[in-house]
DNA sequence: AGCACGATTAACT
DNA sequence: GTTAATCGTGCTC
């Protein structure tokens, strides 16, 4: 049996394209009451800094910024199109607003609770969007501003596998490019590849539950 | 106090 | 490929 490590702050405090890329193939565990929810994180986005014109702390302090210039390993959310929430890490050091766009996960836990909350869809649909992350761990406007490393955390991040930048021997490893919907941002900002993803995380799922000593329930 | 728009999604054609 | 749904936020008046 393997232990799985929870990420420290220390992770969170570092340059947010590193924290970004980490992220890839770690596990977003979720602590739902009865419920446990988890699944591999597969898609991210990094938002650096007031010079990123992309980044909402463009605008400097303001209500909604305050999180994310608050202390590294929180969680930062905002609300987008009218419905949608979306789930952030906050990153750097405290005073430097960046934080990390969790758009996509592959659920490995709490399947039959977060199917419930899709409309019938293959599995690797369930989350693949940041507004769909949030929908299947029931995550809102309540959860802006949580400790994710502190011990009683309810939302947390641990340690997966490393998974190789994508190339031609790695088709499925992780590939770097602009960001998604940042229309209207100016140059060089929208163009910017700080989104980081995989493509297909099933060639990795067995090495990644065998990390935490576990099975796929499904398989 | 009012307004335009968005780090999107799902359900269409 | 196109579009409606829907409301918090930041900017302007």
């Amino acid at each position: 049996m393997v232990f799985a490590q929870r990420l420290p702050r220390a992770f969170f405090a570092r340059s947010t394209l590193q924290v970004a890329r980490e992220l890839i193939g770690a596990r977003l565990v979720r602590l739902e009451g009865e419920n446990i929810l988890a699944g591999v994180i597969t898609e991210v986005e990094a938002y650096i800094g007031e010079e990123d014109l992309g980044c909402h702390a463009r605008a400097g302090w303001t209500p909604r910024t305050q999180v994310m210039y608050g202390p590294p390993g929180h969680v930062y959310m905002f609300f987008s199109y009218g419905m949608h929430w979306m789930l952030n890490f906050v990153t750097e050091p405290e005073g430097c607003p960046a934080a990390v766009l969790i758009r996509g996960i592959f659920p490995c836990r709490g399947i039959r609770v977060i199917a419930a909350r899709r409309t019938p869809q293959p599995r690797s649909s369930w989350a693949n969007g940041p507004g769909k992350v949030c929908r299947s761990f029931n995550l809102d406007r309540a959860a802006n501003g949580a400790d994710l490393c502190s011990p009683q955390a309810s939302l947390y991040v641990e340690q997966g596998i490393p998974i190789p930048d994508a190339s031609d021997d790695c088709p499925w490893g992780v590939t770097n490019r602009p960001r998604v919907g940042l229309n209207k941002v100016p140059e060089p900002w929208k163009s910017i590849p700080w989104r980081f993803y995989v493509q297909d995380i099933r060639p990795h799922l067995r090495a990644w539950y065998k990390s935490f000593g576990e099975r796929d329930p499904l398989f």
